[in-house]
DNA sequence: AGTTCTTAGGCGAACGTTCGCCTTTCCCTC
DNA sequence: GAGGGAAAGGCGAACGTTCGCCTAAGAACT
């Protein structure tokens, strides 16, 4: 095996030339004699040669990798964004010479000095943060060191920092059109606390949408509570209890987990799904295209997300000048049975 | 902000000793005056000073990184495993002093190459290696490099390295004894194709059940496919076609994809779940408790899988003594109502 | 009084790069 | 024939650590 690491100085050794020269050929900072260009080629090729990345980066003063950590999800809920959006990520940075290193999410006080000791130890030249939601520490803290960072989603609007963001306005508008295309008048909406960005930012699409196609949105067809199975359940029987000329005969809910929850109440009242109720959901969750009718559903571009972010970090921590530090990206609604 | 990274040197400075002096007394190499002590600690508390990392590891000659890549899941299926697998890992790594390092997966002959090259350029210490097959190129590599790995699956079993694996065949021999005990004779399994040792192990575990429950596999009982919920389906409707003194009352699948395809069979042919027909998965994926009926399933301790990966690897790249280079993690029958 | 031991800390070197500047050679031009 | 410039490559230094060895001074022992 390669017991002994190769450096430069055995491809320089080999060569027969000094180890400095051979760092500037291989960079290309240097004009050599076509001969002398051979040899050094040669010798790595023989050596097996490849730079040190922990001594080109000490050199550097600088880390090449981007911090990524994300909430782990608790037991009942899947992480289907993860593999898409880490994989892309990885897949960008690679492409640009850096690395994602991912660390432990943690919540509360601590959270912060995770960062501040990635930073502090020259672990990372900037960071992609996930489950971003108002007044998010992280923000603060990375605003006010001036350290580079690329927010996947959106947080307080008087804060000025690069995010890349999907549209989840759009997303529901668009669900909300085809429900009302579809010639559905009462739509309801199973939505999420105040306090979720995310949640009142798709609310925000039901309102308009509803409003677009001149339909008065009944307050008590918006219902808010966790995006568990359980609470989309217990709303929509609370939905289906109205009285016959009041019942909705649509709903959306703000992800899959709460669509299947509403899937299993309209089977607990009777009602055939996609007939005496349409149901749509939102992430399109890698397999509610199984359900039992297939599920409608909101679909995001995630790997496009975590291209983007990937992108517009780099730039920030190479300083280069660059156009837009926003990305909104447009979701696409899948239509299957359910609706 | 920390414009100015903090070095040894500034906190030598104001605590008024050489720079060598604070790194020994930061590693409890030496003992000093307590006042010494005291005005080095101070020095660091006020400048929040931290060991760069990259130095470190440069004067060490490792990276104290483990490298781990994983084949990204095509549309339609879920990877519900890797947000759990990798955060145990991240984890239990980051409490031992190391970091994961992911790389994009490739398939065919440059995925070794990735490998070769993490290694000549000083990126990694180890690999934990997932998704291994018979004759898996990768396990080749590093033995005849002798770089330390660890393999999430086992392989060939005259190849030895140290591996964590999940006892497939006891999680099949739990499910098939369960439904024996629930008075199931006749039961069959949508197994995957002989190149498939994770395939095989279950199988395994399925035939060993039925004889210790003395009953006769039949051939036509165990049918081999992709793990997908169109192939499930097909096979379930091809069992379903049986004349009726033949026909399986259960199926136990190798994945819950394939279980939901055979649960959609079932309902195609007007079986009600758990009671016509008993199904059971494999993987205990989390949408499948709201699946309806809710799925029964075998479920695999992940994360446990990725804290034993990293301890292994530690112990291997370390050079430490360790007891056992192998370790088989038992998974659990989770049931619910389909079966 | 000389020798050894212990305590407290200094100093040079090294890890493998890259970067800036220097030297040598050769060719061309006036 | 002196000067200039390009081409080809060498050399020292630095990034921030850690490591091994050295020194100075006082204490303790013979």
């Amino acid at each position: 095996m390669a017991a002994t690491k190769v450096t430069l100085k055995d491809v320089a050794a080999r060569a027969g030339v000094s180890y400095q020269t051979v760092s500037k050929v291989l960079n290309g900072e240097m004009q050599v004699a076509p001969e002398t260009m051979a040899r050094i080629q040669a010798a790595v090729q023989e050596l097996g040669y490849r730079p040190n990345r922990i001594a080109r980066n000490m050199r550097a003063g600088r880390s090449f990798m981007i911090g990524y950590s994300w909430t782990q999800t608790e037991p009942g809920q899947v992480n289907h964004i993860l593999d898409q959006f880490l994989s892309s990520m990885v897949r960008e940075a690679g492409a640009v010479g850096y690395y994602v290193l991912p660390f432990p999410f943690l919540e509360g006080k601590e959270q912060v000095e995770i960062y501040r000791d990635l930073i502090r130890s020259g672990n990372v030249d900037g960071f992609v943060l996930s489950s971003v939601n108002y007044n998010d520490p992280r923000i603060q803290f990375l605003l006010k060191q001036k350290f580079p960072f690329v927010a996947f989603g959106r947080s307080n609007p008087e804060w000025d920092f690069a995010w890349v963001d999907i549209d989840g306005a759009a997303g529901t508008r668009q669900a909300i059109a085809y429900l009302i295309g579809r010639g559905h008048r009462r739509i309801a909406i199973l939505a999420w606390p105040p306090d979720s960005r995310v949640g009142n930012d798709r609310l925000q699409g039901y309102l308009e949408a509803m409003e677009a196609g001149q339909i008065v949105s009944e307050s008590d067809y918006i219902l808010r509570g966790e995006g568990t199975f359980e609470v989309g359940r217990a709303m929509t029987l609370h939905l289906l209890d109205l009285p016959a000329g009041r019942r909705p005969t649509a709903i959306l809910t703000l992800n899959d987990t709460m669509a299947i929850g509403a899937m299993a109440a309209a089977r607990e009242r009777g009602l055939t799904i996609g007939t005496d109720l349409a149901i749509i959901g939102f992430d399109d969750a890698p397999m509610v295209q199984y359900l039992f009718p297939p599920l409608s559903s909101v679909r995001q571009p995630i790997a496009e997300a975590g291209r983007k972010c990937v992108e517009l970090l780099v730039a920030l921590v190479e300083g280069q000048t660059f156009t837009e530090k926003h990305v909104l990206l447009q979701p696409s609604l899948i239509i299957r049975a359910s609706a």
